[in-house]
DNA sequence: TTGTAGGCGTTATCAT
DNA sequence: ATGATAACGCCTACAA
């Protein structure tokens, strides 16, 4: 293995030159930088990892915590190949971790300076992690919201006013009843913020507007959502819009109104929130808002780097304002001049 | 923060001692022992990373390239979760390095001795990162095959077999017309392994069996898949076998056949090659070849372990035998007695 | 502009 | 069974 010492003989000059060389935190004369440079190439030197970290103790490492069991879902990847992407660009390695350690995946690196900074995706409302990640020396950035976010940064999408934007949409169209095919029902159990605000800005707003609103769980298969359709329009069979959230339910959803000979967006508008991928490739091109996953990723790695370059964060919690697009599944209630 | 020095003074032994508590490798007395561990959970201890890493010239991490394009099929996914899961069960972190950097990465990583061996996935037939591969100091384990596997440690489902699995079970069900939905054609213009020798098995084996075979490509969108399946029909009308590749071609497959009349397994009969969840969940219950995302990921962090403990490894290449598993999307063709 | 030297926290070799 | 003490490779004041 080749050393900085290796490297400093051949091109005649001290470690410490070359280490500045590699640094730039000092200026170094043009002819002084050509010789080590050409030394660096000639030998293949790389500067070691471990060395680096206990000298300097940055490890120039981004921790990502992923969550276990939600983690197949598409959006998922999509933000941790965003922050892949974003860290490198920023001189920073990834290092996975799955939920499925808890708070001790949070003891281990922080303890052990592994990373420099944690981000954390599918925090849940009142995180277990959370009082680790406070007391930890090492900035970390949330994806998604915790209930009470004094002290932390967190960025996501802003779900109430996703929700909200969804009634209004559908208000617009002249749609009175409303409903909303929800995730999983083990997503609300565990608390997860997006899904109950999401929920909580389509209630409020559809009050507002005078819209009648019906939010029922589904697990994303088809059986789960035939027995969830069938229960919607029993108890609502004026229903004319739906709000999807749950990416795994749009197909069986689509699917099966179809079958049921309900014309989208003819008799029945569907509106998603899933990411723009998703949108436009299902059967019918979906109006949707989209869940800008690799923007989210982006941000969280931008912020986390400016944490530690010791940038005090102005905002402390982005919210990224949603974005409607009006695709071909929305459309005038029926009945509606 | 808290280091083997302070937790030495306070156990009242010296540092060696508490590295080997650590360690286990020399026998401590019980007395000692209890001391010591008892001063590091008292003081909080956590052994630097940097400093082990350094010390020891192992850092305890597996660096794990992902591609960057074909990320966000779910199976991508579900191998990445299985290597962080498994690596963590044998005392290893993960990196996740995105293909984007490309070979650079592979010099960094190994360069840098920032992880103690390299798991890489979507090997193209002839990858340029081989020939580091091959000169890093580091081992490596492939998920995929290349051209070549001479000196390497590779993982894969055997898709050879699982083609010629597909297609024996339609065959077997009298089907003598079978279209291939094969990936999209970037897929093989990468030359990727796994399209290619999926497409070898099904011709030869459907050629044994007298069973004409067509392939085309498709990206998986329902446009797409619409313009796939008419050039499928109007080229061999008879066709009553389908074998899907493409995860993403599925729901579309499903959904144009049935709006063209065409009944599953009554009609055509499908089988897929994909994850099993990806196989329970469609619209209708897939008889499919299962892609064993969570086993190629295990055993590659498993291959890669034994390799860091300098065992030999009896087997360079280990192909997992594909199991075909009857749903209800397979049926005898029409016409069948 | 460049060199010198001490230290970062562990591991592992030699002693005892 | 335990202790001293070199490395490990790099960074960064402090000097010159």
């Amino acid at each position: 293995m080749v050393t900085l010492a290796e490297v400093a003989r051949h091109a005649g000059v001290s470690a410490s030159t070359v280490s500045y060389v590699l640094s730039g935190k000092r200026s170094i004369s043009a002819p002084t930088r050509e010789r080590v440079e050409h030394s660096i190439k000639e030998l293949g030197y790389h500067p070691n990892a471990g060395a680096r970290a206990l000298a300097s103790s940055r490890s120039n490492i981004l921790a990502l915590m992923v969550p276990l069991r939600t983690v197949y879902v598409p959006v998922m990847m999509e933000i941790a190949i965003a922050v892949a992407t974003t860290a490198r660009s920023h001189g920073y390695d990834v290092l996975l971790l799955t939920g499925e350690e808890g708070p001790a995946a949070v003891r281990r690196v922080t303890g052990s300076g592994l990373a420099d900074a944690m981000i954390v995706m599918d925090v849940e409302l009142e995180d277990e992690r959370l009082p680790l990640l406070h007391a930890a020396r090492q900035p970390t950035v949330l994806i998604g919201l915790p209930a009470d976010t004094v002290g932390l940064t967190c960025v996501d999408l802003d779900f109430t006013a996703t929700g909200a934007l969804c009634a209004e949409h559908l208000a617009e169209l002249g749609h009175r009843e409303i409903a909303v095919v929800g995730e999983a029902a083990a997503v609300y159990e565990r608390h997860t913020g997006f899904a109950e605000r999401t929920l909580e800005g389509l209630r409020r707003r559809a009050g507002e507007l005078g819209v009648r609103l019906l939010h029922r769980p589904c697990e994303g298969s088809y059986e789960s959502m035939d027995g969830t359709l069938s229960r919607i329009f029993d108890e609502r069979p004026g229903t004319t819009g739906f709000v999807v959230q749950n990416e795994a339910a749009i197909d069986p959803l689509l699917s099966l109104l179809r079958r049921q000979g309900r014309a989208v967006p003819e008799d029945v508008s569907v509106v998603a929130v899933c990411p723009e991928q998703v949108a436009t490739q299902a059967s019918v091109r979906l109006t949707s808002v989209a869940i800008p996953a690799e923007e989210m990723g982006r941000r969280a790695v931008e912020l986390a780097v400016a944490k530690l370059a010791g940038q005090p964060l102005e905002e402390q919690v982005t919210l990224l304002a949603p974005e409607l697009t009006v695709r071909a599944s929305s459309g005038p209630a029926p009945g509606t001049s």
